[in-house]
DNA sequence: TATGAATGAGGTTTCATTCAT
DNA sequence: AATGAATGAAACCTCATTCAT
């Protein structure tokens, strides 16, 4: 069974870039040791080598997976039978995912704009998200919720780059409360009055 | 002429900012040292030291002077004889302005969420900002040029965090003009589809 | 063996405090740099640092252990069965033990006159002497050498001082011999008289 | 006048001494720097190079002045008509000099143990002030204050190394008095006995 | 596969000293 | 005589990475 041994090796990558993401997380990646990875871990420095060859590489890692957690949640979204309401929650369960890395994300933001293997993984997650909610959209016109006005690829970006400025909201002090309400009438005025206030979903 | 000596002073102080703020937007914080400063302005590293007493404290100080800048565009925007034709000249005349430094924008982002007295330089700019931006949409309103619909306190939040948000696009790959679009359709429908097409500006 | 591990790290601790008392002695602490004390165990500056979290906690560290030197001194005096001359030659080997530290010995005081912590570990290996000192003494009363009159607190305490005198004294340039016929001459009087010039030891 | 100016001079001198002394005293030498001493004097660093011509000389310097200062309480002490209750007037005079600057002394020995000019200095000083107390002990037993058995050079020795003994031991947090009482008592034994009880002035 | 001691390059920072004003 | 901004040489220290075990 040759296969257990990659399976194993995908299990321990997965389980340090999981550590790796709480530490980066809380230090922030240039006041993150590889020590504290590895004592996080309860392993050696050494050990990490074996699955990354460096501790950028090992940074990088944590943008691979979760890639498509955010359209994931859009395409949920989609089929949900009041996606309008859907569109809020998600927006919601965004917002909570983003809360406790926004100081990372803004970190790969940042990495991101000198390392081009970075950026196209950032970059190819932007779009992917970005996409799916032109899809979203597109549904939510096709079932009438939408007036014909709007430019769907225009909105769907706005959307999808707000919930970056959630997280940067966010660190900067802004209220929860107050960031949701904001990005919520935003949304609303977006979507061309077809949300009406009474569809809004209490935040 | 006691006053020579602390204007001599903030003017050296001024030119090493305007120094690290070339050299950490173009390297990055983390891989710029102090003799990339020094050498940029021709003087040693230690005299740097004599104006600022960290290269953290350096990095801070880059915040402190301009940031006004964006809120003062938008000033004068409200000053203008067509507000609405200015409104999206001032929002390209930010998106200009951040263009250079998106990447230092979400450095100084990255270390405000771990340093207490940056997030509150950058909280305050950021609610200067939208203070301004929201009275400006204030004007506009008085003007008659947006409906009475639209909350002017989330839509002027959403505005200049949309100016984060191109940084962010930008550094991330996405087109000048791509952007430039989506956030001028988003502001047209945000302010209630009272900016007509026709009133919208070339982007 | 988990226990090999800890005996290695201390191991490895006991020889960076050996090579640094000898460079610390010869050039003296601020004159010391870490590579001189690296380059004296063939390792790189690095590997200091692994064992000590700083210099000055590698310079602290000199005081640690062996410093009861002179208290185990006294106590062997004390089983001796001629404790009169043992005490002139533990005299003795405690300025030998001082020669070749004399300049490390004031620089430590220095130092424990800013450093608590330091103070802490020199008075108490100061106490320690001392008390050693009048138990030893107090067994020469015993023994009818000493004559009823001298407060043993007093003298124990000048006698422990005196020996961090034979260092100032012998820094200073005063002559081996010289110092040492002094304070033989003074501990005689002290002692009231009853160690007689007979009994004395070449010295 | 050609004598004004040098005189001017070394007013400025000992100025500078003595703003030097209180801060090599508070701060220690290598903790302390040439700002710290032109601060407390209100002038600028250049200044001082103009009088001194390195940071060590001015060092140095601290120990050339009041050089004879022990020496002259001693002499003095030598015209009492009491100079038994002198002499113990006199090392309470010595202690209370050496008590502020303690740290300094052991700083001023741990440099003289590596820089030949200043050990001389301070051995000057030293063999000075062991020859009055030698003067003045030869006084003591002409008076027949001192009885003939004590050898007055090893004693004299004993009691100047004593007083740098009471510096160490305060710096190292012995008590003022525990240390004045040991010391009394060991010079009225060292003084064989003449110095009686009675005769010992309250410390 | 795992360890963790060792490395060593390099960066930040300090400060005595200088010198043009 | 006085200034104090500038220098620049070092030194301390960190930590990602390696490699012998």
């Amino acid at each position: 069974m040759p296969k257990v041994v990659p399976q194993y090796k995908e299990q321990a990558r997965e389980r340090i870039i999981e550590a790796a993401l709480h530490v980066f997380a809380e230090k922030g990646y240039h006041e993150t040791t590889m020590e504290d990875v590895a004592d996080r871990l309860g392993v050696s420095e050494g050990t990490i080598y074996l699955y990354f060859k460096s501790k950028k590489e090992l940074f990088k890692a944590i943008s691979e997976p979760g890639e498509h957690q955010v359209a994931e949640l859009i395409s949920s979204a989609i089929e949900s039978e009041d996606p309008v309401k859907s569109f809020f929650d998600l927006a919601t369960k965004v917002y909570e995912q983003y809360e406790p890395i926004s100081g990372l994300i803004v970190e790969l933001l940042a990495e991101a704009s000198r390392d081009a293997s970075l950026r196209k993984v950032l970059k190819d997650d932007f779009d992917t998200d970005r996409e799916t909610m032109r899809k979203f959209l597109g549904e939510l016109r096709k079932r009438g919720k939408i007036g014909p006005d709007a430019d769907m690829d225009s909105i769907s970006m706005t959307i999808v780059t707000l919930f970056y400025g959630y997280a940067i909201n966010r660190l900067l002090g802004v209220g929860k409360d107050e960031a949701k309400r904001a990005y919520s009438e935003a949304m609303r005025l977006m979507l061309n009055g077809t949300l009406t206030k009474s569809a809004r979903p209490r935040l």
